[in-house]
DNA sequence: ATGTTATAGTTTCATTTGTAACTAATGGCA
DNA sequence: TGCCATTAGTTACAAATGAAACTATAACAT
């Protein structure tokens, strides 16, 4: 239905774009989160989002990480290294496999977690305050349609 | 309810948190766009982005370019410095002011905007095929809302 | 008119990010 | 055992990005 107009010419509005809007909506939230981090307690993004796992799981090694996060190695890499450089994470030898190292949150981590977790969920309540009751969940259950419908595509 | 638990250890999981969902499942979409529009067409999404808009509004200023695709200045200038370099875009003294020049697709754009356009449409298609219907609309009308709260928040 | 301030767009430079190469350790398997 | 393929994680290099400086033009106030 908007694919052609009756004259053959192209009828194409990005505002309707879904990619397009997911993409501007999602940057934007991004964007508060980031400067949220940033300004209160000096982290990126990737680096609250292993303290974040880390908070619920430990210990755990980079690899483990990487699939929690849904972050590439390169990038879980970084994170940890500078989050053991500020002393909020603990690396300690992996008897089991030495290639890897057991990651958990060092005390002063932990302390920065238990103000950070309600902040993010204030945050996130202030976001979803602007939607009618039961739209959290079914923008949860949708997206969870199209994270496995992309999936497939990502692969082909 | 899911914020703390009875013993006063947070419980904060990442994988319900709203914010890090949306950006997993955004990225990978992003992700699965972006190997299209270069694999066939040897776009990035900013250019595509601009192919996009120019398709439907013509001519525009790089102003008006930005807040169409909603991206900053310099994104928009390398985008369009590198559509005028392939022939994809035609750059127009501006009788009105000649600070800016007015943009507008090249016919080898044109070409190429029709053929990206169904591509893109069936992308996305794809991608709503997984929804029930009515989910599609529910999910731009929640993107509208989360869109109206955050453009506050990033303010604020 | 003329100086000041604001805007359009580009360029420069520092930071971030991703890809690919690399090191170290493990797991078959001959 | 000793070799080869695989995996964990880091590092090095290149491409993408954003902030700030810069050029050119316009708008406005005196």
């Amino acid at each position: 239905m908007r694919q052609r107009d009756d004259g053959g010419a192209i009828d194409f509005a990005l505002d309707d774009f879904l990619p397009y809007r997911l993409s501007i909506v999602t940057n934007h939230i991004s964007q508060a989160f980031a400067r949220r981090y940033s300004e209160a307690f000096g982290l990126t993004i990737p680096e609250w989002r292993v303290m974040a796992v880390l908070g619920n799981f430990a210990p755990l090694t980079a690899n483990q990480l990487c699939r929690r996060t849904a972050m590439d190695k390169v990038k879980v890499s970084r994170a940890v290294a500078s989050l053991v450089a500020a002393g909020h994470v603990r690396k300690q030898a992996n008897p089991v496999d030495r290639r890897s190292t057991l990651l958990r949150l060092a005390p002063k981590g932990r302390r920065t977690y238990r103000r950070i977790v309600p902040q993010a969920l204030d945050l996130e309540a202030a976001l979803t305050a602007a939607l009618a009751p039961g739209d959290r969940d079914a923008l949860a259950a949708t997206l969870a349609k199209l994270e496995a419908c992309v999936a497939d595509l990502v692969r082909a």
